[in-house]
DNA sequence: CGGTTAAAGTGAACGCTGTAAACATAGAGG
DNA sequence: CCTCTATGTTTACAGCGTTCACTTTAACCG
């Protein structure tokens, strides 16, 4: 999580990679689909673009860095909805529900956790959401494949009606989400 | 679809609203995840950027016009597997399948497809996927409510799988899509 | 305590983008 | 044949990501 610590306007910010990240946070919940401009950013800070570079190799990396921020924040969200719910079934519905809630209320910042490419084997960020995933479909079989082809089929789906619904291809209707995860509704 | 007519190389260019549509169709078939630029297409095509101007008001309005041939492309595909593989149940699945291969066979016209937002009631333009989308979950079951839920299910899935392989969450693997779309297999 | 050094900022510049405005050309119809 | 209009061109602007050469400042060390 980040911290904005209100420091000094000095020539050096003292905290520009954090502030930075803060910034770019706040204008992803704004403007509804657009991605915020490094030079945007910057400015937001208070301090040339160039400056950006001291704390990012490129753009692309600042990105993946507030990508990395809204899936920690995802997976505590998660995580408090199904202990909320009780854990076990309940639980893991309950984190289906959230999954999609989460993307229609920080449409931006959903887009950009996926858009950014980490390629399937990427171990170095830890990421709560999947273990949750993972937790809770070992836990409906003791057969480890069929475990990992439920944790995908779901992840699947939750993703599918919220991508779905940020693109406005199907409404997005808190209703219809009910309808479209619940599991004794699903499939023939 | 598109035809080329290969025009004389006047002034005026005869043909150009086609050409650039192929241009940017080919340009998409290329650079894996780049959308191409306006600016680069009119290069291709050997014409002005701001000719590109008479035939589009803006660029978002090329982007859809591609998306729309690509959604067109889709359909018949799917048409096409659907009728191959003998209709009914078998049909279906097999345009579940084709939908996710698509997707993989075409990353960056996959993307336009559905990046460019069209609302959801937007009913100007006829699509051959929904279309096969609806009247095969409407052959299961007589009632329809219970046919839009089945419909919206399968689509979720099979765009959560097409964009969790696209963004590289999930392995972009042939069996693997089998394993996750067959339907004795799907949830608990 | 003072001087050096390296981390962290700056501004100017480059090539790219989408887009607007003013102008040029050519082919079709009266 | 002349004119009108559809379709092209050139020029220009602001914003983007990024590189380069330079400046400031804080921290460390003799």
């Amino acid at each position: 999580m980040i911290t904005v610590s209100t420091s000094p306007a000095s020539y050096h910010h003292g905290n520009l990679r954090d502030a930075l990240l803060a910034a770019g946070l706040e204008a992803l919940e704004g403007a509804e689909g657009k991605a915020p401009s490094l030079r945007e950013l910057a400015r937001e800070v208070g301090v040339s673009a160039t400056a950006v570079y001291r704390h990012f190799p490129d753009k692309q990396a600042l990105d993946k860095a507030l990508a990395q921020e809204g899936l920690a924040l995802l997976g505590s969200e998660q995580a408090k909805a199904a202990k909320k719910a009780g854990g076990g079934a309940a639980g893991f519905a309950e984190t289906g529900r959230t999954y999609v809630r989460f993307a229609l209320a920080h449409p931006a910042l959903f887009r950009l956790m996926f858009t950014q490419g980490h390629p399937v084997g990427d171990r170095d960020a830890p990421d709560q959401a999947r273990e949750l995933l993972t937790a809770h479909t070992q836990a409906l079989t003791s057969d480890p494949e069929r475990a990992e082809t439920l944790a995908l089929q779901a992840w699947s789906i939750a993703h599918g009606i919220a991508m779905l619904m940020l693109d406005g291809r199907i409404s997005a209707d808190d209703a219809l989400i009910d309808r479209l995860l619940d599991t004794d509704n699903v499939f023939p």
